[in-house]
DNA sequence: GACTGGCACTCGACGTCGTCGACTGCTAGC
DNA sequence: GCTAGCAGTCGACGACGTCGAGTGCCAGTC
């Protein structure tokens, strides 16, 4: 799966196809080429250049009598060999970093990221929310909704709140749960999220039998809620920017590609798989299999958090035919603008 | 604005004609009328009530040579002479409110009953969350958060939870916090929403200095966070349906609907409009003004909620060529179901 | 007076056809 | 190894004619 080696010039050609089409959303032939990229040769040669990149399976022909379009794997070339990845300009990073910080809590936080993102690239924003490692548990209510029923809320140090209805299976008398409340946040308040479930099984284990029952469904709800949050957490911006003409022929694609957007499972398991191959990474067309109906579609994703045990993810969707390095640079700056404020609401 | 007067014959041609558009997408001539619908007459009789419905703007053609297509007030003609509201079957209800029930949460029941929503009428749903009147405040916790800020997490007895930062003039021992914590519970928990700001306010108002201020506080924030919730009340479904085949002719149209769609403020508005003029709801096209984007759209909406002091709504965005009693039928279903579901979920 | 059948007319959809232009591949020549 | 030139391919586009659906109008019938 190698770089497959291209001569200098070749690799200039594809480039410049590359950038062509992007930029006019035509096929381009070997006369502008010639014409518009000073290449230093003729059209004539580019052709039998370009003949050889057409064997390679780096551009193709819509029909005969048409210029060339980068294939996926025309456009995989061209992006790993980017050297040195484009930066945005200071007033937008700072720009950027403006509209993040002060934000009031977590959820707004990569609500308006997702926004940004989105305004800036022009595709579709995705925001997965960080896996919360060093986030302490700062607090557990317990509310008695009905009989068998109380409501879990949990309370992090970065301001994130979740709640879990837990059943019960049989009744407790709200004294009890009182009391489990109170030891439940002696024992956990200040534990991270991840250290938490365990504890809490602890004090659960010592308990007597209903309250027990209880405890251990909390442990489960800060385990599902706090350490690995459900699929509320995925915040998607500028979606209608899919519909952007130009992009996708026919209605049916796009309707194809909201209806995946729509599905928070499939999308984080993409951010997921994309960011396996490298940090910034970008996935194009068909290396976004299985999911067929994204064909025609790109991501390019970054994750974002303090070093190692950080973990969140953000990226764009958009077409094949996008602007890469525009799109790194941005996703990058998002990314690294989202980690400053994100210190900032954890560290104050 | 009254109700136009046609006699019995025109009257049954428009209702054919919208039907006719509806079903099969393409303008109506008068033959297929007179073949497909019995109604008694030739076609050229069609031809000469037909021109009266043009003269009357209830229909109209998009070019010469080519059937009758209705327009929004013949749609609205159609609607307003709509006697018995269409019903789902028995089998649909149940199952319907069989996906409701059960539901852990408020926000997850809303959730779910877009989802329901949509699928049912392969349009995008939107539901509002309740206004919640009689709901009762159940707890709020203060946690200290940096030195000036504090976040409060008001839970109501739906299992709705809301938090909000608040940012303090002054810093406070959290001492202190624990100690408006407690005042604020004792005072103000079992109240209604809609009374627990002003009693708040009121034990505000016998504290000293600096907890003073947090109080006022935080009785803003139960204001603004429970009686009248911000943005993230909104419940979209199925918005992929909008791009759905067969309905909106550019994309750019497709474009401008997704991006109101993405506007909350906007959605809310147009629900709350649209519920001024009577309870199942329908606006079709022109009459969603101000929003000139939605000129090819309709909605229909209904409000959910225990009898008087309810006030919820949800429904549907759409074509203007949509199947109006099915939908309607297929909101108040919805709805109705809503109902249900709410109430078990206050009630036990 | 209401309805119908017939007729002339309009106009978009569709298929055909020829032109034009953009590209390509090839080859002879520098 | 590169270039210029040439022949060939093929889609885009506009012109054109046909077809059919649908209309409006009018004379005739019940």
């Amino acid at each position: 799966m190698g770089l497959v080696v291209l001569d200098e010039r070749k690799a200039a050609i594809l480039k410049a196809i590359v950038q062509g089409y992007v930029r006019d959303g035509e096929p381009v032939g070997s006369k502008r080429l010639a014409e518009d990229w000073n290449l230093g040769v003729s059209a004539a040669t580019i052709r039998a250049d370009m003949a050889a990149l057409e064997e390679a399976e780096l551009i193709a022909q819509p029909h005969t009598s048409a210029g060339r379009v980068p294939t996926d794997k025309g456009y995989r070339y061209f992006v790993d060999s980017l050297s040195e990845t484009a930066q945005l300009s200071v007033e937008q990073r700072a720009a950027l970093e403006g509209l993040l910080l002060g934000s009031s809590d977590l959820e707004e936080l990569l609500r308006r990221t997702s926004s940004v993102l989105s305004r800036l690239t022009r595709f579709a924003a995705v925001v997965a929310a960080p896996r919360l490692d060093r986030t302490r548990l700062r607090h557990i209510e317990l509310v008695t909704l009905g009989p068998n029923s109380v409501l879990a809320v949990m309370i992090a140090d970065t301001g994130q709140v979740e709640k879990r209805m837990l059943d019960l299976g049989e009744a407790l008398m709200d004294h009890d749960v009182q009391r489990a409340r109170h030891a439940l946040n002696e024992a956990a308040a200040g534990l991270r999220v991840t250290d938490a479930p365990d504890v809490i099984a602890g004090v659960a284990a010592g308990a007597p039998h209903g309250v027990r029952e209880l405890l251990e469904s909390v442990a489960d709800a800060v385990r599902g809620g706090l350490v690995s949050p459900p699929g509320a957490q995925i915040f998607v911006g500028g979606s209608a920017n899919i519909a952007d003409a130009g992009y996708f022929e026919r209605l049916e694609q796009v309707r194809e590609v909201y209806e995946t957007l729509e599905q928070q499972v499939l999308v984080l398991g993409l951010l997921r798989a994309a960011l396996e191959a490298g940090d910034p990474a970008v996935r194009i067309g068909e290396e976004l299999r299985p999911l067929a109906e994204l064909a025609a579609c790109s991501i390019v994703v970054a994750s974002y958090g303090a070093g190692a045990d950080s973990v969140g993810s953000l990226g764009v969707l958009g077409p094949t035919r996008m602007d890469y390095p525009r799109t790194l640079a941005a996703v990058q700056a998002v990314a690294s603008g989202l980690e400053k404020a994100l210190a900032e609401l954890t560290g104050s």
